[in-house]
DNA sequence: CTGAAAGCGCTAACAT
DNA sequence: ATGTTAGCGCTTTCAG
């Protein structure tokens, strides 16, 4: 078993104080910027603090004070482009402004879910949560207002907290109409889960915006060219085979993230299919690997979202808080070489 | 400004005692599991602390204990595969321990370094540390050592702490007698860092693994076939256009990770180069999107590393503390389609 | 401008 | 098996 910090040759305040000769409550003040304290005095501590390497513990000062100077980011998942993105602005504003940065999986099940529900105490462990992606239950939107715990939600909006995230009914309308300009008239979607109860709101917005779309060039819609893809490259390709390999397949594909079109792209090379001959390829976010096959992508400023979002979080946490309810970043068609007239 | 958590209403373990009848001690006891408890009395405590929702403040346990039940994850960047992998197998390890995972970038320089050399109470934060590929300066390594925090590293070794990895040397060797194997006597290396005084051991047993195997085969090494890319898609690409455009070009590249690869790939796209027909292309990693390109790779499992690092680190906290010294991990040629003869 | 002192909520001896 | 009590190291009134 690991040895635990050895004790007694940290210092604490009171050392500090006693080598500066002054009191806790001036060594308090003195390093933390508040008012109140003479400048000479001032230097003097700082100089001490410096000497001792004195760091006020967070633990104590939390405790005491009531703010940890942490917040926490729930993904649905750590390991996939998007989310490392947000997470990566998130943390880089974070550590800028002294916050530590706590990443959370969250699932859909209750049993994943003690981040947000209050059975783990989080409000008292971080100042504010960062949600990406992740729809809470009324329940639990009602537990961390009633708690007070600072809130920003990226991707989905959240009701009575601000959020940043990107207009996805035009994302599906703009994917879809830059198809249909193509001549396409079979367009297979790609969208998120198989059978979510709980889906959230980005898939649902930007399959409105791809069927507003194929509604408005008097295309029918048809059950057998949507296709879940789970947001994953493995997902991508399955639902690649679905379509592909159905009786009438779709002439041009819509996958509503670069990692399933991805998947995509990776079921078409395994079956000798080229895109954009055979098949027509658009995703969404402008994944770094999205140039590395040509791909046509509604391109977002993903790691941007995150870094908004911190700090939309910091101003609400110790800023002159105006109000923000929700910020609207761009997005823009990106067209590569998967994309071509049918 | 956002309102503070709501004071007053949540109930701390005098409330819990109370309602129990009971004092504080045992409520302490009973709800961590302490043995001295009649299952009877833990049974009620239980029950009046899930009515009360009553949970422990982590400040309050941390400052008393001396222990915060949260880790922190030092990476050089989020935003990339390879560190996401691991951070996500850590945290999911963690979570299930109770454990917090705190996430911080550092860079190679001093500035962005506090987290590492002490200056930011890292020690009295967390409980451990996992060190993703990041290097310590002897003085860090000291300080830690001296402070007593646990530590894993996952890539490099650090004397004194436990770590995981693979074995580079032989990574490169492998990458390079595959490409031999084929024919192949021009053979571009892309490695990592342009200029870094302070680059980290991995790339450089790579290397060390590549050129023993060239020079087991005879082959002369040629300084102009080396290009830093920096471990990032673009870098890749731009030591793609090094090497591709220079006056004698190889015929094979040997791109340190996936990532790497990737770029090199896209610049290829762009020069309307073949892979493997003009140009062979091994990487490293195994990244979800090496199947895309079809191209030819060292597999590691990189989530693993980092539930391993995790366990490493957990075990050290808390476990019966066999001292583990290195875990090596398995690597694997996997031949696709982005090498052939020459 | 500075100091004294009362907690913050919990854990860990030490008693009983 | 349970209770008492002394801190953990800091922040924050409230006095001076």
């Amino acid at each position: 078993v690991h040895q635990p910090p050895t004790p007694g040759h940290r210092s604490t305040i009171e050392d500090v104080a006693a080598a500066a000769g002054v009191s806790v409550a001036t060594v308090s003040r003195a390093l933390r910027g508040l008012p109140n304290v003479a400048a000479s005095t001032r230097e003097r501590i700082h100089e001490v603090a410096t000497t001792l390497s004195y760091r006020a513990d967070p633990a104590a000062s939390r405790l005491a004070a009531g703010r940890s100077r942490s917040i926490a980011v729930a993904v649905p998942m750590l390991n996939t482009w998007y989310f490392s993105q947000v997470v990566a602005g998130a943390e880089a504003v974070c550590a800028e402004a002294g916050y530590d940065t706590i990443v959370a999986g969250v699932g859909h099940d209750r049993a994943e879910r003690s981040i947000l529900d209050g059975s783990s105490a989080l409000h008292r462990r971080v100042d504010g949560l960062i949600l990406v992606d992740v729809s809470l239950f009324d329940t639990e939107l009602e537990f961390h207002r009633s708690t007070g715990l600072a809130l920003v939600s990226v991707g989905a909006r959240q009701i009575g907290f601000p959020s940043i995230g990107i207009d996805d009914v035009e994302v599906g309308r703009l994917a879809a109409q830059h198809l249909i300009d193509l001549g396409h008239r079979r367009i297979g979607l790609i969208h998120g889960a198989t059978e979510d109860p709980f889906d959230f709101e980005v898939p649902l917005l930007r399959q409105q915006g791809f069927e507003s779309a194929m509604r408005a060039a008097g295309i029918e819609l048809d059950p057998a060219l949507y296709a879940p893809g789970d947001f994953t490259v493995d997902g991508g390709a399955r639902a690649a085979a679905q379509l592909l390999d159905s009786a009438d397949p779709p002439t041009a594909i819509f996958a509503m993230a670069d990692e399933m079109a991805f998947g995509v792209a990776r079921y078409a090379r395994e079956r000798g299919l080229r895109i954009p001959e055979d098949v027509s390829l658009v995703g969404v976010d402008d994944h770094d690997f999205a140039p590395v096959i040509g791909l046509t992508t509604i391109r977002q400023h993903v790691e941007e979202h995150g870094t908004t979002a911190a700090r939309l979080l910091l101003n609400d946490l110790e800023g002159d808080g105006a109000p923000i309810e929700r910020v609207n970043a761009p997005i823009e068609l990106i067209v590569r070489s998967s994309t071509s007239t049918r």
